[in-house]
DNA sequence: TTTGCAATTAACCAAATGGTTAAACTATAA
DNA sequence: TTATAGTTTAACCATTTGGTTAATTGCAAA
């Protein structure tokens, strides 16, 4: 019963934690506001972390390796390129769904410490390589998919996957004032349709 | 001589905070950084500007209204809906390259007051009614261009026009580790002709 | 030169913030 | 029941932060 109380606490103050910093960032979040979210002590927060960029840190790390999860499809290699493509973009989207301020979050810390961040990837990385460009690169030789800038492919496709997410709040508020509804006029499930069209049309022969 | 003194002083400010509060957000910005940027004591940002949320106020309206001011080409009706979106592309992009973290200022701030940006909204836009979608959809039913969801097709285009520039401590990193210089690989001219050619597919007959 | 007013600064203040500490509480093992 | 160890809290501290004030500087009109 101990041990149960104890995590039930930690994964509390994580929870809280997560939601605050995503909000407000490192910088700008504030640790009462997590102890509030938490419904706990401020003292507890220091009990379980020793300080606020430790615990961010935790945080951090835990939204980093999801984030690189979402890459293991590209080293898959029976599947065609298209195909990982395909998986990669379901699975990104819902991702972003379910943490629509990740990429806020991630940008905004490698602008602040690349240094730190290097380190940080190095360890979520773990031993996986991403070679997404070289991946697509090698298709465009053995004429599987049309020739086109690969970079410039891998930052529109990162642009039309994690934007939508980011902008809600931007997008409810448009959409409102042209008379549409946010909610009726994008989903997911469109979005990655969308996307996927935007590959077709790209790469597709 | 005075006057012009003045002035100086007052952009001398206005820089700085454009600076720090893009960077930081309303919350995270400090006064004494901003008076640090600027060269100037920070009893000198109180005397010109009262407080710091009237000063961050003067920030946001006035990249409220540049923002806005792009929207202008879909008031000329006398250019194909092609036309108007290509300048737009132009523009935006140009837009952004300036202001890297417009989008994701904006967007910030929306989420954190809704109704006050609602307001300022309002006011940026003056008389112009913005009805994107309207025209798109007008133009489909002309056969002008090609049936889509018009509500998507806004939101993929203002993702690949923002985002590259928000993301662009991501992209350079990413790149970086891939073998690939995003200075050499990404490029406003690029992206411009990459969002046309996404527009081309879409839209085009 | 002197007067007067706007511009600028150093020194200060109250509130907020990250962090600490000692005491109190809780549950379990003896 | 009691001793013990982990957990939680209220009260506190030092620093930072937005903001104020009174004094100083600079400059133009008299």
């Amino acid at each position: 019963m101990k041990q149960l109380k104890d995590i039930s606490t930690e994964e509390k103050i994580l929870d809280a934690a997560k939601e605050v910093f995503m909000k407000h960032g490192l910088y700008g979040a504030r640790m009462q506001d997590i102890a509030d979210t938490a419904g706990i002590n401020k003292a507890l927060l220091h009990y379980y972390f020793r300080n606020k960029e430790k615990m961010f840190d935790k945080v951090f790390d835990g939204a980093l390796a999801k984030f690189f999860e979402q890459l293991d499809v590209f080293s898959n290699n029976e599947l065609s390129i298209k195909k990982q493509l395909f998986i990669y973009i379901d699975n990104i989207i819902e991702f972003y769904a379910e943490y629509p301020q990740m990429s806020m979050f991630i940008i905004k810390e490698i602008g602040n410490n690349t240094e730190i961040f290097k380190e940080k990837v190095h360890i979520a990385k773990k031993n996986k390589t991403l070679r997404l460009i070289q991946v697509l690169e090698d298709a465009m030789k053995n004429g599987e998919i049309k020739k086109t800038d690969s970079a410039m492919f891998m930052i529109n496709l990162q642009s039309l996957c994690s934007f939508p997410f980011l902008a809600s709040p931007m997008f409810k508020y448009s959409l409102k004032a042209q008379g549409k509804d946010w909610e009726k006029d994008f989903s997911s499930e469109k979005l990655k349709q969308s996307v996927k069209n935007f590959v077709e049309s790209t790469l597709g022969k």
